[in-house]
DNA sequence: ATTGGCATGATAAATGATTTTGATAAGCGG
DNA sequence: CCGCTTATCAAAATCATTTATCATGCCAAT
Protein backbone atom coordinates (compact mmCIF):
# COMPACT_ATOMS: atom_id res chain seq x y z
CA UNK A 1 0.00 0.00 0.00
CA UNK A 2 2.10 2.65 -1.37
CA UNK A 3 1.65 6.32 -2.45
CA UNK A 4 2.88 6.85 -6.47
CA UNK A 5 4.28 9.77 -7.03
CA UNK A 6 3.12 11.13 -10.45
CA UNK A 7 3.56 13.52 -12.66
CA UNK A 8 -0.29 14.77 -12.15
CA UNK A 9 0.10 14.96 -7.96
CA UNK A 10 4.05 16.49 -8.60
CA UNK A 11 2.10 19.68 -10.78
CA UNK A 12 -1.09 19.64 -7.38
CA UNK A 13 1.46 19.86 -5.03
CA UNK A 14 3.55 22.60 -6.75
CA UNK A 15 0.77 24.34 -8.17
CA UNK A 16 -0.02 24.68 -4.42
CA UNK A 17 3.11 25.56 -3.03
CA UNK A 18 3.47 28.22 -5.81
CA UNK A 19 -0.03 29.77 -4.65
CA UNK A 20 0.35 31.59 -1.73
CA UNK A 21 -2.84 31.28 -1.13
CA UNK A 22 -5.84 28.78 -0.18
CA UNK A 23 -6.91 27.30 -3.39
CA UNK A 24 -10.35 25.18 -4.30
CA UNK A 25 -10.20 22.15 -6.70
CA UNK A 26 -11.01 24.06 -10.24
CA UNK A 27 -8.05 26.62 -9.01
CA UNK A 28 -6.07 23.69 -8.37
CA UNK A 29 -6.48 22.51 -11.40
CA UNK A 30 -6.24 25.71 -13.77
CA UNK A 31 -3.50 26.11 -11.75
CA UNK A 32 -1.23 22.82 -12.28
CA UNK A 33 -1.36 23.80 -15.96
CA UNK A 34 -0.98 19.87 -16.60
CA UNK A 35 -2.25 18.56 -19.76
CA UNK A 36 -5.39 15.63 -19.66
CA UNK A 37 -5.26 16.63 -15.82
CA UNK A 38 -8.60 15.68 -14.71
CA UNK A 39 -11.05 17.28 -11.77
CA UNK A 40 -11.10 14.13 -10.06
CA UNK A 41 -7.57 13.56 -9.88
CA UNK A 42 -7.25 16.86 -8.00
CA UNK A 43 -9.54 15.82 -5.52
CA UNK A 44 -8.13 12.63 -5.20
CA UNK A 45 -4.75 13.99 -5.24
CA UNK A 46 -6.09 16.58 -2.48
CA UNK A 47 -7.87 14.23 -0.22
CA UNK A 48 -4.42 12.56 -0.37
CA UNK A 49 -2.54 15.60 0.94
CA UNK A 50 -4.74 15.59 3.65
CA UNK A 51 -4.34 11.98 4.52
CA UNK A 52 -0.30 12.49 4.03
CA UNK A 53 -0.42 15.79 6.54
CA UNK A 54 0.93 18.19 4.28
CA UNK A 55 -2.00 19.78 3.21
CA UNK A 56 -4.61 21.43 5.00
CA UNK A 57 -7.98 22.03 4.12
CA UNK A 58 -9.70 25.72 4.67
CA UNK A 59 -13.82 25.54 5.07
CA UNK A 60 -15.23 28.69 4.56
CA UNK A 61 -19.23 29.38 4.70
CA UNK A 62 -21.09 28.62 0.93
CA UNK A 63 -17.71 28.09 -0.34
CA UNK A 64 -16.14 24.92 -1.49
CA UNK A 65 -13.00 23.51 0.34
CA UNK A 66 -10.07 25.41 -0.96
CA UNK A 67 -6.42 24.32 0.16
CA UNK A 68 -3.57 25.17 1.51
CA UNK A 69 0.49 23.91 2.92
CA UNK A 70 0.10 22.53 5.92
CA UNK A 71 2.50 23.78 9.03
CA UNK A 72 2.15 27.57 8.49
CA UNK A 73 1.50 29.43 11.79
CA UNK A 74 -2.12 30.51 12.84
CA UNK A 75 -3.54 32.94 10.81
CA UNK A 76 -7.10 33.64 9.11
CA UNK A 77 -8.42 33.81 5.63
CA UNK A 78 -9.86 36.94 3.84
CA UNK A 79 -12.12 36.39 0.44
CA UNK A 80 -12.49 38.77 -1.70
CA UNK A 81 -16.71 39.27 -2.35
CA UNK A 82 -15.89 40.04 -6.46
CA UNK A 83 -13.49 37.57 -7.92
CA UNK A 84 -13.95 35.20 -4.66
CA UNK A 85 -10.23 34.69 -4.27
CA UNK A 86 -9.51 33.44 -0.93
CA UNK A 87 -5.86 34.93 0.92
CA UNK A 88 -4.33 34.59 3.94
CA UNK A 89 -4.39 36.95 6.62
CA UNK A 90 -1.61 37.03 9.16
CA UNK A 91 -2.30 38.44 12.73
CA UNK A 92 -5.52 37.17 15.00
CA UNK A 93 -7.52 39.31 17.23
CA UNK A 94 -6.59 36.75 20.17
CA UNK A 95 -8.57 36.62 23.61
CA UNK A 96 -11.45 35.11 22.29
CA UNK A 97 -12.79 32.92 25.89
CA UNK A 98 -14.43 36.52 27.23
CA UNK A 99 -16.58 36.49 24.87
CA UNK A 100 -18.39 32.95 25.07
CA UNK A 101 -21.50 32.43 27.97
CA UNK A 102 -20.53 30.58 31.19
CA UNK A 103 -20.23 26.96 30.73
CA UNK A 104 -18.68 26.88 27.10
CA UNK A 105 -15.58 25.48 26.22
CA UNK A 106 -13.70 27.14 23.50
CA UNK A 107 -11.43 24.84 21.92
CA UNK A 108 -10.62 26.57 18.57
CA UNK A 109 -12.18 29.96 16.59
CA UNK A 110 -12.05 31.26 12.40
CA UNK A 111 -11.94 34.46 11.56
CA UNK A 112 -12.96 35.57 8.27
CA UNK A 113 -12.65 38.71 6.65
CA UNK A 114 -14.69 39.97 3.40
CA UNK A 115 -14.09 42.56 1.04
CA UNK A 116 -12.09 43.23 -1.95
CA UNK A 117 -8.92 42.26 -2.89
CA UNK A 118 -6.32 44.54 -4.41
CA UNK A 119 -6.73 43.90 -8.19
CA UNK A 120 -10.62 43.92 -7.47
CA UNK A 121 -10.65 47.02 -5.28
CA UNK B 1 -49.50 39.12 -4.51
CA UNK B 2 -49.92 39.79 -1.13
CA UNK B 3 -48.09 37.73 1.70
CA UNK B 4 -50.66 35.52 3.93
CA UNK B 5 -50.99 35.03 8.04
CA UNK B 6 -51.28 31.61 8.15
CA UNK B 7 -50.84 29.33 11.28
CA UNK B 8 -47.05 27.63 9.84
CA UNK B 9 -46.15 30.69 9.30
CA UNK B 10 -46.45 32.15 12.35
CA UNK B 11 -45.82 29.06 14.23
CA UNK B 12 -42.55 29.09 12.30
CA UNK B 13 -41.36 33.10 13.56
CA UNK B 14 -42.37 32.38 17.09
CA UNK B 15 -40.20 29.08 16.92
CA UNK B 16 -37.31 31.45 15.88
CA UNK B 17 -37.98 33.80 18.09
CA UNK B 18 -38.39 31.52 20.73
CA UNK B 19 -35.51 29.63 20.50
CA UNK B 20 -32.99 32.33 20.85
CA UNK B 21 -30.20 31.20 18.96
CA UNK B 22 -29.93 30.57 14.67
CA UNK B 23 -32.04 27.50 13.80
CA UNK B 24 -31.70 25.09 10.69
CA UNK B 25 -34.59 24.45 8.47
CA UNK B 26 -34.81 20.84 10.52
CA UNK B 27 -34.50 22.68 13.57
CA UNK B 28 -37.19 24.86 12.87
CA UNK B 29 -39.62 22.31 12.02
CA UNK B 30 -39.22 20.71 15.11
CA UNK B 31 -39.08 23.66 17.10
CA UNK B 32 -42.45 24.76 15.69
CA UNK B 33 -44.27 21.56 16.62
CA UNK B 34 -46.92 22.55 14.75
CA UNK B 35 -49.15 19.36 13.08
CA UNK B 36 -48.57 18.16 9.76
CA UNK B 37 -46.32 21.09 9.19
CA UNK B 38 -43.81 20.27 6.59
CA UNK B 39 -40.15 20.62 5.53
CA UNK B 40 -40.94 22.27 2.19
CA UNK B 41 -43.08 24.74 3.59
CA UNK B 42 -40.35 25.76 6.41
CA UNK B 43 -38.26 26.33 3.85
CA UNK B 44 -40.32 28.77 1.96
CA UNK B 45 -41.01 30.82 5.59
CA UNK B 46 -37.73 31.09 5.42
CA UNK B 47 -36.87 32.17 1.99
CA UNK B 48 -39.57 34.58 2.20
CA UNK B 49 -38.52 35.96 5.89
CA UNK B 50 -35.32 36.81 4.17
CA UNK B 51 -37.07 38.27 1.55
CA UNK B 52 -39.26 40.70 3.83
CA UNK B 53 -36.03 41.41 6.03
CA UNK B 54 -37.14 40.23 9.63
CA UNK B 55 -35.05 37.08 9.26
CA UNK B 56 -31.05 36.96 8.60
CA UNK B 57 -29.57 34.16 7.54
CA UNK B 58 -26.46 32.67 9.14
CA UNK B 59 -23.91 30.59 7.15
CA UNK B 60 -20.74 28.67 8.32
CA UNK B 61 -18.69 26.70 6.90
CA UNK B 62 -20.13 23.12 5.92
CA UNK B 63 -23.77 23.48 7.85
CA UNK B 64 -26.63 24.09 6.58
CA UNK B 65 -27.67 27.56 6.65
CA UNK B 66 -29.56 28.63 10.00
CA UNK B 67 -31.79 31.36 10.64
CA UNK B 68 -32.44 34.10 13.38
CA UNK B 69 -34.48 37.45 14.02
CA UNK B 70 -32.90 40.44 11.86
CA UNK B 71 -31.80 43.42 13.84
CA UNK B 72 -29.68 42.28 16.72
CA UNK B 73 -26.82 44.28 17.06
CA UNK B 74 -23.27 42.93 16.03
CA UNK B 75 -22.63 39.86 17.32
CA UNK B 76 -20.73 36.22 16.37
CA UNK B 77 -21.32 32.44 16.45
CA UNK B 78 -20.06 29.32 18.42
CA UNK B 79 -20.81 25.88 17.27
CA UNK B 80 -21.21 23.16 19.32
CA UNK B 81 -19.04 20.33 18.33
CA UNK B 82 -20.94 17.84 19.73
CA UNK B 83 -24.29 18.71 19.49
CA UNK B 84 -23.98 21.15 16.64
CA UNK B 85 -26.31 24.05 17.90
CA UNK B 86 -24.89 27.50 17.01
CA UNK B 87 -25.16 29.85 19.84
CA UNK B 88 -24.85 33.53 19.75
CA UNK B 89 -21.76 35.40 20.91
CA UNK B 90 -21.52 38.63 21.67
CA UNK B 91 -18.77 41.22 21.89
CA UNK B 92 -16.46 41.13 18.70
CA UNK B 93 -12.60 41.29 18.59
CA UNK B 94 -12.87 45.02 16.82
CA UNK B 95 -10.01 46.59 14.75
CA UNK B 96 -9.27 43.86 12.15
CA UNK B 97 -8.28 46.65 9.44
CA UNK B 98 -4.54 46.52 9.99
CA UNK B 99 -4.54 42.94 9.35
CA UNK B 100 -5.47 42.95 6.07
CA UNK B 101 -2.81 43.14 2.69
CA UNK B 102 -1.99 46.64 1.79
CA UNK B 103 -4.52 47.40 -1.05
CA UNK B 104 -7.03 45.17 0.62
CA UNK B 105 -10.44 46.79 1.01
CA UNK B 106 -12.69 45.22 4.32
CA UNK B 107 -16.42 45.26 3.88
CA UNK B 108 -17.22 42.57 6.45
CA UNK B 109 -15.99 39.86 8.77
CA UNK B 110 -17.38 37.07 10.57
CA UNK B 111 -16.20 35.26 14.24
CA UNK B 112 -16.70 31.55 14.34
CA UNK B 113 -16.25 30.11 17.96
CA UNK B 114 -15.84 26.01 17.96
CA UNK B 115 -16.19 24.15 20.96
CA UNK B 116 -18.44 22.63 23.76
CA UNK B 117 -21.57 24.01 24.54
CA UNK B 118 -22.68 23.75 28.40
CA UNK B 119 -24.63 20.87 28.04
CA UNK B 120 -21.79 19.09 25.85
CA UNK B 121 -19.10 19.65 28.39
C1' DA C 1 -70.99 32.95 3.02
C1' DT C 2 -68.64 32.91 -1.49
C1' DT C 3 -64.71 32.87 -4.17
C1' DG C 4 -60.16 33.98 -6.23
C1' DG C 5 -55.64 32.81 -5.26
C1' DC C 6 -51.88 32.26 -2.45
C1' DA C 7 -50.32 28.49 0.77
C1' DT C 8 -49.51 23.74 2.03
C1' DG C 9 -47.60 19.00 2.13
C1' DA C 10 -45.73 14.89 -0.03
C1' DT C 11 -42.71 13.79 -3.22
C1' DA C 12 -39.86 14.29 -7.09
C1' DA C 13 -36.10 16.58 -8.90
C1' DA C 14 -32.52 20.20 -9.29
C1' DT C 15 -28.24 21.64 -7.39
C1' DG C 16 -23.28 21.65 -6.48
C1' DA C 17 -19.47 19.51 -4.47
C1' DT C 18 -17.19 15.42 -4.13
C1' DT C 19 -16.51 10.29 -4.88
C1' DT C 20 -16.72 6.05 -7.26
C1' DT C 21 -16.56 3.24 -11.41
C1' DG C 22 -14.46 0.81 -15.17
C1' DA C 23 -11.29 0.71 -18.71
C1' DT C 24 -6.74 2.29 -19.87
C1' DA C 25 -2.12 4.01 -18.83
C1' DA C 26 1.83 4.46 -16.16
C1' DG C 27 5.08 3.84 -11.63
C1' DC C 28 8.50 1.09 -9.66
C1' DG C 29 10.62 -3.21 -7.48
C1' DG C 30 12.94 -7.03 -9.28
C1' DC D 1 12.51 -4.39 -19.35
C1' DC D 2 8.34 -7.22 -16.94
C1' DG D 3 4.57 -7.41 -14.69
C1' DC D 4 1.95 -6.34 -10.90
C1' DT D 5 -0.28 -2.72 -8.73
C1' DT D 6 -1.74 1.75 -8.34
C1' DA D 7 -3.10 6.05 -10.79
C1' DT D 8 -5.66 8.40 -14.26
C1' DC D 9 -9.54 9.85 -17.03
C1' DA D 10 -14.26 10.74 -18.17
C1' DA D 11 -18.59 9.78 -16.94
C1' DA D 12 -21.91 8.49 -13.90
C1' DA D 13 -23.12 7.95 -9.00
C1' DT D 14 -23.55 10.05 -4.35
C1' DC D 15 -25.07 12.88 -0.76
C1' DA D 16 -27.25 16.53 1.59
C1' DT D 17 -29.62 20.56 0.98
C1' DT D 18 -32.83 23.19 -1.24
C1' DT D 19 -36.40 24.06 -4.84
C1' DA D 20 -40.24 22.80 -8.07
C1' DT D 21 -44.55 20.38 -8.93
C1' DC D 22 -49.37 19.73 -8.33
C1' DA D 23 -53.61 18.56 -6.24
C1' DT D 24 -55.95 20.30 -2.44
C1' DG D 25 -56.80 23.54 1.53
C1' DC D 26 -57.23 27.88 3.76
C1' DC D 27 -56.99 33.19 4.03
C1' DA D 28 -59.25 37.30 3.43
C1' DA D 29 -61.65 40.72 0.59
C1' DT D 30 -66.22 41.40 -0.94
Amino acid sequence: MSTRSTSQRRAIRQAIEDAGRPLDAHEVLAAANHDGLGLATVYRALKLGVEEGWLTPVELPNAPARYEMAGKKHHHHFECRTCQRVFEVHGCPGNLKPLIPDGFTLEDHEVILYGLCDECA
